[in-house]
This record gives structure tokens, sequence and C-alpha cells, in this order.
DNA sequence: TATTGTTATACTCTATAACTATA
DNA sequence: TATAGTTATAGAGTATAACAATA
């Protein structure tokens, strides 16, 4: 009972319950998930290669490449291999500890960068329609979950 | 300059890019889809065969559940194997039209599905510990964004 | 002819474990 | 010993194309 003055009439939103949210969620994300897959598509780029690429806009060992996507390190190799030989991405040894390989973009692959950012940006489904007040709320309140976390 | 009102100060609340939206509405997900990838391992499902399960709560065809798993029908035929080699998908002939396959949980599958629901909205993070005018005012958003689709 | 579903093929992503080279 | 990265392996998801059965 946060808000007696409503009254029992709540107003005109009704209350959502974690399944609904988290069912909503998913329906918000899958045409945005699809553009991003589709812009990096135009670009021969997996949606794990767009996200690695995009993680490189600074230099970044395996490792650290690996805690950001989110995966083993041993799925880092193949896919670095795979830009690697297109030219989009280095390795070089860091000299302070030569295990370390770190990674950078190239000029090809910060190109390749900028094209996926501006087809992906160009238009985003769902969002790009949206107006200031419900852009602003939304940034709230996604903002306050994400401080939620310890 | 929908609210002058609210004056040159936009309350505390900045406006948000594309950019930002997308990154913020990537970052809350992450969070969920793991947690429903870790509670699907935990009855050794994959993402897709929960989301597959899930959608068999009424009957389907092969290329209905291949719509609605947003993915290439033949994609279907393995998921569908792995879950029927588990006793929890039946296929039936269609009797109106032989070609079509009708899709059916058995009742191991429907108990999967239910344990499944329950490991994973025992506490979903970053939403199961919102407030309540939170949840309605997401809630709402989300909506407004999903109904401004064709 | 068109559609449903399958098979064949090939590639990517994924995790685990064993390995190497460094530290 | 511990860590960074690789390799080997196996399984799952993905798309394309060709095919059988049915409409």
């Amino acid at each position: 009972m946060r808000h007696a003055a409503l009254g029992r009439k709540e107003e005109t939103a009704p209350q959502r319950s974690d399944e609904e949210l988290v069912e909503m969620l998913f329906a918000v994300l899958t045409p945005i998930k699809r553009h991003f897959a589709e812009t990096a598509g135009e670009l021969e780029l997996s949606p794990q290669q767009a996200l690695a690429l995009r993680d490189l806009d600074h230099p970044r060992s395996m490792r650290e490449l690996a805690d950001r996507l989110v995966c083993d390190a041993s799925n880092v190799t193949g896919i670095v291999d795979r830009l690697e030989a297109r030219g989009l991405v280095e390795r070089q040894v860091r000299p302070e500890d030569r295990r370390v390989k770190q990674l950078l973009l190239t000029d090809v692959g910060r190109d390749v960068v900028e094209r996926h950012h501006r087809l992906m940006f160009a238009d985003v489904p769902l969002l790009s329609d949206m107006d200031d007040d419900d852009r602003r709320a939304l940034g709230n309140l996604l903002q306050r979950m994400l401080s939620s976390r310890g």
C-alpha cells in the first residue's frame, strides 16, 4: 500500500508479475537482437563476432574479452581466429607478461565497427519511434534496475 | 517541446539515445537470460529446448514452432528429436493434413515445464526486487513499445 | 505446383579437459 | 604452483539446398 492516494482503481496501470515482465522484455529484445544480427550479417559478421569487435574499442587480452562475452576462454580463440583471418583484429604479445595476447583493432576492423554501428542505429525497432518522455522514463527504470545489483 | 512546463533543467532525468537504451536493455536482459539458461540447465535442457517446451503449452506443428523460435524449420527437427528422445514431446500426424506433425507435450514434458517455471520465477535477477510503482511503469512502457509495431 | 517436414552439409558457438609457455 | 592461451573433442544451434510425401 505505498500509494493509498491512488485509491482502489490503481489508475489505468495494472500490476505486473515477474512472468509478464520477463515475457515483455523478451518480446522487446527479440526484434532488437534480430536487427543487430541482420546488420552484422550485412558485413558478414556473426552476432558474437560483432559483439567481440565492439568490445575491442579498447585493447584487451583474450581473457578480458572472454569475460565480457560471458563465455569460456577457449571459445575466444576461435572467434578471434576468424576475425584475425579477415584482418579485422591483431594479436600482439604483451611485453610485460609474454603469456598475454593483446588484442587490437586494425584500421579495417575499426571501419567495420563504425559501419555496423551506423547500420544498427540508423533505425532500431521499437526504440527509434519512442517519444522523449518515454525514453527518459525507460532509461531511468533500466538504470535503477541495473544499479540495484550488489 | 512536448513539456515546456518542465523547464530547461528537464527534472533529474537525462535524455537517452538509442545507443544508451540498447546498451541498458542488453545489460538488463543478460543476467535474466543467464538465469533462464541456468535453471533450464538444472533440468538438463538447453535454452532453445526450454523455449520450445514452453511454446508447446498448446499443440503446434513443426512449422508453427519454427516461427515462434524464429529459426529455420530444419532446425526444429533436431530440437524436437532430442526432446522426443527424452519422452518430453510426441509427434502425431494430423489426420486432416497428413503432411503436418502435431507436437504434444507428454505428462513428463508438462512436469518439466512446470518445474522449470518454478525454478525460473522463484527469483528473477533485477526484477523480483522492483517495487510496485516501477513494475507498473516498466510494464506500461514495454506494452506501449510492443503495441507500436505494425 | 506448393507446402510440410526431413536429410545432408557446413559453419559457428559452447563447455570440458589436456596441453604449452610463461610467470 | 598458478595463469594465459591453445588444441582436441563433442554437442547444440544455425542456414541453405535437395528431397519425399502430401495437398
